[in-house]
DNA sequence: TAAGATTGAAGTGTCAATCTTC
DNA sequence: GAAGATTGACACTTCAATCTTA
Protein backbone atom coordinates (compact mmCIF):
# COMPACT_ATOMS: atom_id res chain seq x y z
CA UNK A 1 0.00 0.00 0.00
CA UNK A 2 1.29 3.32 -1.27
CA UNK A 3 1.03 6.25 1.10
CA UNK A 4 0.13 9.71 -0.04
CA UNK A 5 0.11 13.17 1.74
CA UNK A 6 -3.13 13.56 0.29
CA UNK A 7 -3.83 17.16 -0.79
CA UNK A 8 -7.11 17.32 -1.60
CA UNK A 9 -8.13 20.06 -4.52
CA UNK A 10 -9.54 23.49 -3.48
CA UNK A 11 -13.32 24.13 -4.50
CA UNK A 12 -11.89 25.91 -7.20
CA UNK A 13 -9.64 23.64 -8.53
CA UNK A 14 -12.58 21.01 -8.37
CA UNK A 15 -15.09 23.41 -9.74
CA UNK A 16 -12.60 23.64 -12.89
CA UNK A 17 -11.39 20.24 -12.88
CA UNK A 18 -15.51 19.11 -13.50
CA UNK A 19 -16.00 21.36 -15.59
CA UNK A 20 -12.71 21.32 -17.83
CA UNK A 21 -13.33 17.18 -18.07
CA UNK A 22 -17.09 17.52 -19.01
CA UNK A 23 -16.08 19.78 -21.61
CA UNK A 24 -13.69 17.34 -22.67
CA UNK A 25 -16.66 14.34 -23.06
CA UNK A 26 -18.56 16.88 -25.10
CA UNK A 27 -16.73 18.21 -27.50
CA UNK A 28 -15.22 14.70 -27.92
CA UNK A 29 -18.45 13.17 -28.44
CA UNK A 30 -19.80 15.70 -30.70
CA UNK A 31 -17.37 16.27 -32.78
CA UNK A 32 -16.64 12.20 -33.53
CA UNK A 33 -20.24 12.28 -34.18
CA UNK A 34 -20.51 14.98 -36.27
CA UNK A 35 -17.51 14.31 -38.33
CA UNK A 36 -18.69 10.20 -38.88
CA UNK A 37 -21.84 11.34 -39.59
CA UNK A 38 -21.05 14.15 -42.58
CA UNK A 39 -17.52 12.30 -43.70
CA UNK A 40 -17.62 8.93 -42.76
CA UNK A 41 -14.34 9.58 -41.37
CA UNK A 42 -13.47 9.54 -37.38
CA UNK A 43 -11.00 11.70 -35.49
CA UNK A 44 -8.08 9.73 -36.16
CA UNK A 45 -8.81 9.20 -39.30
CA UNK A 46 -8.99 13.08 -39.98
CA UNK A 47 -5.49 13.38 -38.01
CA UNK A 48 -3.54 11.00 -40.01
CA UNK A 49 -5.38 12.41 -43.44
CA UNK A 50 -3.85 16.24 -42.58
CA UNK A 51 -0.58 14.92 -41.55
CA UNK A 52 -0.24 13.22 -45.08
CA UNK A 53 -1.99 15.74 -46.97
CA UNK A 54 0.46 18.68 -45.61
CA UNK A 55 3.94 16.37 -46.02
CA UNK A 56 6.12 16.64 -48.93
CA UNK A 57 4.75 14.29 -51.49
CA UNK A 58 2.03 12.84 -49.80
CA UNK A 59 4.17 10.49 -47.99
CA UNK A 60 5.39 9.98 -44.30
CA UNK A 61 7.19 7.30 -42.24
CA UNK A 62 5.16 5.50 -40.01
CA UNK A 63 6.85 6.63 -36.85
CA UNK A 64 6.85 10.11 -38.10
CA UNK A 65 3.16 10.09 -37.98
CA UNK A 66 3.73 8.37 -34.58
CA UNK A 67 5.88 11.19 -33.52
CA UNK A 68 3.47 13.87 -34.30
CA UNK A 69 0.18 12.34 -33.44
CA UNK A 70 1.68 11.10 -30.31
CA UNK A 71 0.10 7.82 -30.55
CA UNK A 72 1.45 4.43 -29.70
CA UNK A 73 3.20 2.27 -32.31
CA UNK A 74 0.73 -0.68 -31.89
CA UNK A 75 -2.49 1.74 -32.19
CA UNK A 76 -0.90 3.65 -35.37
CA UNK A 77 -0.43 0.21 -36.87
CA UNK A 78 -3.44 -0.87 -36.25
CA UNK A 79 -5.24 2.21 -37.30
CA UNK A 80 -3.00 2.23 -40.69
CA UNK A 81 -4.24 -1.03 -41.36
CA UNK A 82 -7.75 -0.16 -40.98
CA UNK A 83 -7.33 2.81 -43.30
CA UNK A 84 -5.63 1.11 -46.01
CA UNK A 85 -8.65 -1.55 -45.97
CA UNK A 86 -10.84 1.23 -46.58
CA UNK A 87 -8.35 2.63 -49.73
CA UNK A 88 -7.70 6.16 -47.36
CA UNK A 89 -3.63 5.09 -47.86
CA UNK A 90 -1.28 2.74 -48.93
CA UNK A 91 2.20 1.17 -47.31
CA UNK A 92 4.93 0.99 -49.40
CA UNK A 93 7.82 -1.29 -47.95
CA UNK A 94 11.00 0.15 -48.21
CA UNK A 95 13.37 -2.25 -50.36
CA UNK A 96 16.71 -3.30 -47.92
CA UNK A 97 15.25 -2.81 -45.45
CA UNK A 98 11.56 -4.02 -44.21
CA UNK A 99 11.95 -2.42 -40.62
CA UNK A 100 10.72 1.18 -42.23
CA UNK A 101 7.06 1.31 -43.87
CA UNK A 102 6.39 4.67 -46.12
CA UNK A 103 2.37 5.55 -45.59
CA UNK A 104 0.96 6.98 -48.72
CA UNK A 105 -2.05 9.24 -49.60
CA UNK A 106 -4.51 7.86 -52.32
CA UNK A 107 -6.22 10.03 -54.32
CA UNK A 108 -9.17 8.42 -52.66
CA UNK A 109 -7.72 9.65 -49.34
CA UNK A 110 -7.08 13.10 -50.47
CA UNK A 111 -10.60 13.50 -51.81
CA UNK A 112 -11.81 12.64 -48.36
CA UNK A 113 -9.38 15.07 -46.27
CA UNK A 114 -10.44 17.87 -48.70
CA UNK A 115 -13.87 17.34 -48.54
CA UNK A 116 -13.42 17.23 -44.90
CA UNK A 117 -11.56 19.74 -43.72
CA UNK A 118 -13.86 22.62 -44.33
CA UNK A 119 -17.14 20.97 -42.48
CA UNK A 120 -14.92 20.44 -39.48
CA UNK A 121 -13.56 23.25 -39.18
CA UNK A 122 -16.87 25.45 -39.55
CA UNK A 123 -17.98 22.75 -36.59
CA UNK A 124 -15.23 23.52 -34.54
CA UNK A 125 -15.96 27.10 -35.00
CA UNK A 126 -19.73 26.82 -33.98
CA UNK A 127 -19.80 24.84 -30.98
CA UNK A 128 -16.40 26.18 -29.60
CA UNK A 129 -14.99 29.40 -30.87
CA UNK A 130 -18.33 31.07 -31.47
CA UNK A 131 -18.85 30.88 -27.78
CA UNK A 132 -15.33 32.55 -26.36
CA UNK A 133 -13.78 36.19 -26.78
CA UNK A 134 -10.52 36.46 -28.19
CA UNK A 135 -9.20 37.03 -24.44
CA UNK A 136 -10.51 33.67 -23.25
CA UNK A 137 -9.01 31.81 -26.61
CA UNK A 138 -5.53 33.53 -25.55
CA UNK A 139 -6.04 32.56 -21.88
CA UNK A 140 -7.16 28.39 -22.84
CA UNK A 141 -3.79 28.75 -25.51
CA UNK A 142 -1.72 29.37 -22.67
CA UNK A 143 -3.23 26.96 -19.85
CA UNK A 144 -2.78 24.39 -22.55
CA UNK A 145 0.60 25.38 -23.39
CA UNK A 146 1.87 25.98 -19.72
CA UNK A 147 0.47 22.19 -19.00
CA UNK A 148 2.35 20.77 -21.82
CA UNK A 149 5.69 21.84 -20.98
CA UNK A 150 5.07 20.72 -17.22
CA UNK A 151 4.18 17.64 -18.86
CA UNK A 152 6.97 17.72 -20.91
CA UNK A 153 9.26 17.60 -18.03
CA UNK A 154 7.76 14.85 -16.07
CA UNK A 155 9.12 11.93 -16.93
CA UNK A 156 6.87 10.06 -19.44
CA UNK B 1 -22.38 18.05 -51.03
CA UNK B 2 -23.14 20.66 -48.83
CA UNK B 3 -21.93 24.14 -49.21
CA UNK B 4 -20.12 25.71 -46.15
CA UNK B 5 -19.34 29.15 -46.42
CA UNK B 6 -15.57 27.99 -45.66
CA UNK B 7 -14.40 30.57 -42.22
CA UNK B 8 -10.85 29.25 -41.18
CA UNK B 9 -9.67 29.46 -37.88
CA UNK B 10 -7.14 32.60 -36.72
CA UNK B 11 -3.42 31.61 -36.57
CA UNK B 12 -4.19 32.21 -32.62
CA UNK B 13 -7.43 30.09 -32.95
CA UNK B 14 -5.52 27.95 -34.74
CA UNK B 15 -2.37 27.01 -32.27
CA UNK B 16 -4.70 27.13 -29.43
CA UNK B 17 -6.99 24.65 -30.46
CA UNK B 18 -3.74 22.25 -31.41
CA UNK B 19 -2.37 23.03 -27.90
CA UNK B 20 -6.00 21.97 -26.10
CA UNK B 21 -6.69 19.06 -28.21
CA UNK B 22 -2.96 17.56 -27.78
CA UNK B 23 -3.11 18.35 -24.17
CA UNK B 24 -6.67 16.17 -23.80
CA UNK B 25 -4.87 13.67 -25.53
CA UNK B 26 -2.09 13.29 -23.18
CA UNK B 27 -4.18 13.90 -19.93
CA UNK B 28 -6.57 11.32 -20.66
CA UNK B 29 -3.78 8.49 -21.49
CA UNK B 30 -1.27 9.39 -18.34
CA UNK B 31 -4.56 9.64 -16.22
CA UNK B 32 -5.96 6.49 -17.33
CA UNK B 33 -2.66 5.00 -17.28
CA UNK B 34 -1.84 5.71 -14.21
CA UNK B 35 -4.89 4.76 -12.41
CA UNK B 36 -4.59 1.77 -14.48
CA UNK B 37 -1.39 0.86 -12.79
CA UNK B 38 -2.17 1.80 -9.69
CA UNK B 39 -5.07 0.61 -8.81
CA UNK B 40 -7.06 -1.53 -11.74
CA UNK B 41 -9.61 1.37 -12.52
CA UNK B 42 -10.42 2.40 -15.47
CA UNK B 43 -11.15 6.46 -15.62
CA UNK B 44 -15.02 5.20 -16.01
CA UNK B 45 -14.94 2.62 -13.44
CA UNK B 46 -13.68 5.51 -11.31
CA UNK B 47 -16.73 8.10 -12.77
CA UNK B 48 -19.27 5.29 -12.00
CA UNK B 49 -17.75 4.52 -8.42
CA UNK B 50 -17.11 8.12 -7.01
CA UNK B 51 -20.79 8.74 -8.09
CA UNK B 52 -22.16 5.16 -6.02
CA UNK B 53 -19.98 6.19 -3.07
CA UNK B 54 -21.66 9.23 -2.63
CA UNK B 55 -25.32 8.80 -3.59
CA UNK B 56 -27.78 8.32 -0.48
CA UNK B 57 -27.05 4.12 0.19
CA UNK B 58 -24.99 4.02 -2.09
CA UNK B 59 -27.37 2.79 -5.06
CA UNK B 60 -28.49 4.71 -7.96
CA UNK B 61 -31.12 4.31 -10.73
CA UNK B 62 -28.80 3.65 -13.75
CA UNK B 63 -30.43 6.22 -15.74
CA UNK B 64 -29.62 8.86 -13.16
CA UNK B 65 -25.70 7.63 -13.31
CA UNK B 66 -26.19 7.99 -17.80
CA UNK B 67 -27.70 11.51 -16.79
CA UNK B 68 -24.62 12.68 -14.25
CA UNK B 69 -21.90 11.23 -16.48
CA UNK B 70 -23.16 12.10 -19.69
CA UNK B 71 -22.87 8.59 -21.42
CA UNK B 72 -25.45 6.88 -23.70
CA UNK B 73 -27.51 3.64 -22.00
CA UNK B 74 -25.83 0.80 -24.01
CA UNK B 75 -22.22 2.19 -23.20
CA UNK B 76 -23.94 2.60 -19.48
CA UNK B 77 -25.03 -1.01 -19.57
CA UNK B 78 -22.17 -2.25 -20.96
CA UNK B 79 -19.85 -0.94 -18.66
CA UNK B 80 -21.94 -1.65 -15.61
CA UNK B 81 -21.82 -5.12 -16.81
CA UNK B 82 -17.97 -5.46 -16.51
CA UNK B 83 -18.36 -3.78 -13.54
CA UNK B 84 -20.84 -6.37 -12.08
CA UNK B 85 -18.58 -9.14 -13.10
CA UNK B 86 -15.29 -8.07 -11.15
CA UNK B 87 -17.42 -7.46 -8.17
CA UNK B 88 -17.38 -4.00 -7.86
CA UNK B 89 -21.28 -3.29 -8.37
CA UNK B 90 -24.51 -4.86 -8.36
CA UNK B 91 -27.35 -4.85 -10.31
CA UNK B 92 -30.73 -4.97 -8.29
CA UNK B 93 -33.79 -5.40 -10.16
CA UNK B 94 -37.26 -3.68 -9.20
CA UNK B 95 -39.46 -5.86 -7.98
CA UNK B 96 -42.75 -5.41 -10.54
CA UNK B 97 -41.23 -3.46 -12.71
CA UNK B 98 -38.39 -4.95 -14.88
CA UNK B 99 -37.74 -1.48 -16.51
CA UNK B 100 -35.87 -0.33 -13.89
CA UNK B 101 -32.63 -1.38 -12.04
CA UNK B 102 -30.69 -0.32 -8.83
CA UNK B 103 -27.07 -0.30 -8.75
CA UNK B 104 -25.55 -0.96 -5.42
CA UNK B 105 -22.20 -0.18 -4.64
CA UNK B 106 -20.55 -3.67 -3.29
CA UNK B 107 -17.99 -3.85 -0.13
CA UNK B 108 -15.13 -4.55 -2.58
CA UNK B 109 -16.55 -1.67 -4.91
CA UNK B 110 -16.35 0.90 -1.89
CA UNK B 111 -12.97 -0.18 -0.99
CA UNK B 112 -11.59 0.82 -4.27
CA UNK B 113 -12.80 4.09 -4.59
CA UNK B 114 -11.40 5.02 -1.20
CA UNK B 115 -8.39 3.54 -1.48
CA UNK B 116 -7.93 5.57 -5.21
CA UNK B 117 -9.32 8.71 -4.38
CA UNK B 118 -6.21 10.18 -2.44
CA UNK B 119 -4.07 8.55 -5.71
CA UNK B 120 -5.74 9.91 -7.97
CA UNK B 121 -6.50 13.58 -6.88
CA UNK B 122 -3.08 13.65 -6.10
CA UNK B 123 -1.95 12.57 -9.72
CA UNK B 124 -4.26 15.11 -11.35
CA UNK B 125 -2.74 17.52 -8.59
CA UNK B 126 0.98 16.38 -10.08
CA UNK B 127 0.05 16.55 -13.80
CA UNK B 128 -2.24 19.43 -14.32
CA UNK B 129 -2.42 22.23 -11.11
CA UNK B 130 0.93 22.49 -9.82
CA UNK B 131 1.84 23.96 -13.08
CA UNK B 132 -1.44 26.61 -13.19
CA UNK B 133 -1.87 29.83 -11.33
CA UNK B 134 -4.77 30.24 -9.25
CA UNK B 135 -5.84 32.87 -12.71
CA UNK B 136 -4.96 30.24 -14.55
CA UNK B 137 -7.49 27.85 -12.95
CA UNK B 138 -10.06 30.49 -12.83
CA UNK B 139 -9.48 31.64 -16.59
CA UNK B 140 -9.46 27.77 -17.25
CA UNK B 141 -12.83 26.89 -15.28
CA UNK B 142 -14.62 29.90 -17.10
CA UNK B 143 -13.33 29.23 -20.86
CA UNK B 144 -14.88 25.10 -19.39
CA UNK B 145 -18.20 26.87 -18.62
CA UNK B 146 -18.34 29.34 -21.80
CA UNK B 147 -18.44 26.74 -23.48
CA UNK B 148 -20.52 24.46 -21.91
CA UNK B 149 -22.95 26.59 -21.84
CA UNK B 150 -23.30 27.32 -25.51
CA UNK B 151 -23.15 23.58 -26.21
CA UNK B 152 -26.29 23.31 -24.19
CA UNK B 153 -28.08 25.96 -26.12
CA UNK B 154 -26.97 24.15 -29.22
CA UNK B 155 -29.38 21.46 -30.01
CA UNK B 156 -27.60 18.02 -28.31
C1' DT C 1 -45.92 5.27 -28.40
C1' DA C 2 -42.24 6.57 -25.16
C1' DA C 3 -38.86 5.55 -21.45
C1' DG C 4 -35.54 2.52 -19.21
C1' DA C 5 -32.58 -0.91 -20.29
C1' DT C 6 -30.13 -4.80 -22.80
C1' DT C 7 -27.81 -7.06 -26.67
C1' DG C 8 -24.74 -7.99 -30.83
C1' DA C 9 -21.77 -6.32 -34.18
C1' DA C 10 -18.26 -3.47 -35.69
C1' DG C 11 -14.74 0.11 -34.94
C1' DT C 12 -11.25 1.78 -31.65
C1' DG C 13 -7.30 1.72 -28.14
C1' DT C 14 -3.90 -0.65 -24.93
C1' DC C 15 -0.88 -4.12 -23.41
C1' DA C 16 2.41 -7.64 -24.01
C1' DA C 17 4.83 -10.46 -27.09
C1' DT C 18 7.09 -10.88 -31.36
C1' DC C 19 9.74 -10.02 -35.66
C1' DT C 20 13.43 -7.88 -38.47
C1' DT C 21 17.27 -5.09 -39.19
C1' DC C 22 20.78 -1.99 -37.51
C1' DG D 1 20.47 -4.77 -27.44
C1' DA D 2 17.68 -0.88 -29.61
C1' DA D 3 14.48 0.98 -33.06
C1' DG D 4 10.62 0.50 -36.33
C1' DA D 5 6.77 -2.09 -36.95
C1' DT D 6 3.23 -5.90 -36.58
C1' DT D 7 0.12 -9.10 -34.24
C1' DG D 8 -3.37 -11.18 -31.00
C1' DA D 9 -6.04 -10.72 -27.08
C1' DC D 10 -8.84 -8.04 -24.51
C1' DA D 11 -11.22 -3.78 -22.96
C1' DC D 12 -13.92 0.10 -24.42
C1' DT D 13 -17.45 2.88 -27.33
C1' DT D 14 -21.05 3.53 -30.73
C1' DC D 15 -24.88 2.30 -33.52
C1' DA D 16 -28.97 -0.04 -34.53
C1' DA D 17 -32.22 -3.31 -33.15
C1' DT D 18 -34.79 -5.29 -29.48
C1' DC D 19 -37.39 -6.06 -25.13
C1' DT D 20 -40.59 -4.74 -21.33
C1' DT D 21 -43.76 -1.90 -19.09
C1' DA D 22 -46.21 2.44 -18.30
Amino acid sequence: MVVVDTVWLTEREHRAWRSFVRLQAELRSRIARELQRATGLSGSDYEVLVLLSEAEGRRMRAFEIGAQTGWEKSRLSHHLTRMEQRGLVERQPCEHDTRYADIVLTARGHTAIVEAAPLHVAHVRAIFFDALSAEQVDALGDVADTVLEHLEKHSD
